[in-house]
DNA sequence: AGGTATTCACATGAAACTATTCTCTGAGTTAGG
DNA sequence: TAACTCAGAGAATAGTTTCATGTGAATACCTGT
């Protein structure tokens, strides 16, 4: 049966980093909110100089994909007992035994993912080579609209094993008895990966996990296997001592890496990704410092040095100095805000915009009232339904925890409590997002 | 002075409601035999 | 009679509203010295 690829990477603001860094590379006159007015005064001629001398341009890059969050390495350095590990565990599906459940924790850009994806992939492949009935589903639960309900994770779950499952209208038990009896049709042993799981199960709690385990005591051929992911080690802990018991039959653990292994990693990545002297002294050990301070994420490294290197090549240098790592960690960080901003729901950029233009008048700080206020009063401008305050309370505390704004509970005695509202934000990054709110605005 | 009670301005939680999107089902309608 | 259309019931989900309850400390109010 013709499967889909097994991973389906989640970092989507990544993606859409590197997209808008290539649309700028390749039409920068094109681009509406790239243009300022120098460039618009530019010429047609001076555009398709700018492609011939694109093309002739020697690509600072080698093989880009290389440091593309879903490479997977030939060689996965500092992991190499974890790999072991996982290898051993999944190993009795070869021989049509159920691998144990397993569960895997560890942070961000840690490899865990990686690690999960490249075992697989393997085991896949030799699987396949010797004909053994081996099914593979890989999931991510944070994905939004795919995975992120019970309901979705089990229909998803289907499709990926053949059934046809409409996105709604059926009760989700229907989708169940789907999921079972596609399960149930061969002799074959499924691993299922729940990647992102932690974010499921605050979700939506921990039953669906329970329903889960339970499925192989309905199978008559088939058998389960659940392999999860998380990035909150104490999430565990949480969960209901049944499912405790029979999903973490094995764990493995994925350390941080400490910034000799980032530099290592990098040196590696680097060295395919790159033409030869393109990564000047001191480039790596910046780019795997600030990542160690991140708490040892390489995606994060990595990501780093790539935009610097998109960076670099679009400024026409020939090498990449640790200067632009700087500005790539800037770059980064200002499209992870304006995208954050732009996919906001309506209401939530109104707050936004009110906070800024209270901010814009008053320096310091806000109350939730005052923000109310104004609020409303941009919503009667343009028609808008007004939310409530308990919605508006709501709306603030998510743009908090975006990172976009700050607000701390303060109790001020007889003055009642609320929130203390204040940016974190750059001024020249303000009026960027101002603007770019506007225009989604009117 | 020291202690207790109030009170403000929201925060926080839970449950219920709404609108949208989608499937499934069965009644009614239509066209061809 | 088979095929088609269409309305209605039922689900899942996101986004809200409603109602109820919680909260921390500056002040007001006592109390006894």
């Amino acid at each position: 049966m013709e499967q889909k690829p097994l991973i389906d990477f989640e970092e989507e603001s990544t993606k859409v980093i590197s997209d808008n860094l290539e649309q700028v590379t390749r039409d920068s006159s094109k681009d509406p909110k790239e243009t300022t007015d120098s460039e618009e005064a530019k010429s047609k001629d001076d555009v398709t100089k700018l492609f011939e001398d694109f093309l002739e341009k020697e690509s600072l890059f080698v093989n880009k994909k290389v440091l593309q969050i879903r490479y997977i390495p030939d060689t996965i350095k500092h992991r190499s007992k974890q790999i072991e590990i996982l290898a051993s565990i999944l190993a009795p599906a070869l021989r049509k035994e159920k691998p144990s459940n397993l569960f895997l924790y560890g942070k961000t850009g840690t490899g865990k993912t990686l690690c999960t994806t490249y075992a697989l992939n393997k085991l896949k492949k030799i699987a396949e080579a010797k004909d053994i009935p081996i099914n593979m589903v890989y999931l991510n639960c944070k994905l939004k609209k795919i995975a992120d309900t019970e309901y979705r994770v089990i229909a998803q779950l289907a499709r990926e094993i053949g059934s046809k499952v409409p996105t709604t209208g059926l009760p989700t038990d229907e989708v169940y008895n789907i999921f079972l009896r596609k399960l149930d049709e061969n002799k074959q042993i499924i691993i299922i990966v729940l990647d992102e799981i932690d974010q499921l199960v605050t979700k939506i709690g921990d039953e669906m996990l329970y329903t889960l385990t339970r499925i192989n005591q309905e199978l008559k051929q088939a058998q389960l296997s659940i392999v999860g992911i998380s990035n909150d080690v104490r999430f565990i802990e949480n969960i209901d001592p049944r499912v405790k018991s029979s999903l973490g039959e094995e764990e493995i653990i994925f350390p941080p890496y400490n910034a000799i292994e980032l530099r290592e990693i990098l040196q590696a990545r680097a060295k395919e990704a790159f033409r030869e002297d393109v990564i000047t002294e001191g480039v790596l050990e910046k780019c795997s410092a600030y990542a160690a301070r991140e708490h040892g994420d390489a995606r994060r490294a990595i990501e780093l040095l790539r935009v610097a290197g998109e960076l670099a090549e679009r400024e026409n240098l020939l090498k990449i100095t640790p200067k632009q790592i700087d500005s790539a960690e800037d770059k980064i960080e200002r499209s992870r805000i304006i995208e954050i901003i732009e996919t906001q729901p309506k209401q939530s950029q109104i707050v936004m915009y009110a906070i800024l233009l209270l901010l814009e008048k008053q320096d310091g700080k806000l109350e939730t009232g005052e923000v109310f206020e104004k609020y409303k009063e941009l919503c009667k401008q343009q028609a808008i339904n007004v939310l409530t305050q308990r919605r508006i309370s709501d709306l603030i505390s998510e743009l908090d925890m975006l990172g976009l704004i700050n607000a701390k509970i303060v109790s001020k005695g007889r003055y009642g409590r609320t929130r203390e509202i204040y940016l974190t934000i750059s001024t020249d990054m303000i009026n960027k997002i101002k603007e770019t709110l506007k225009k989604q605005l009117y």
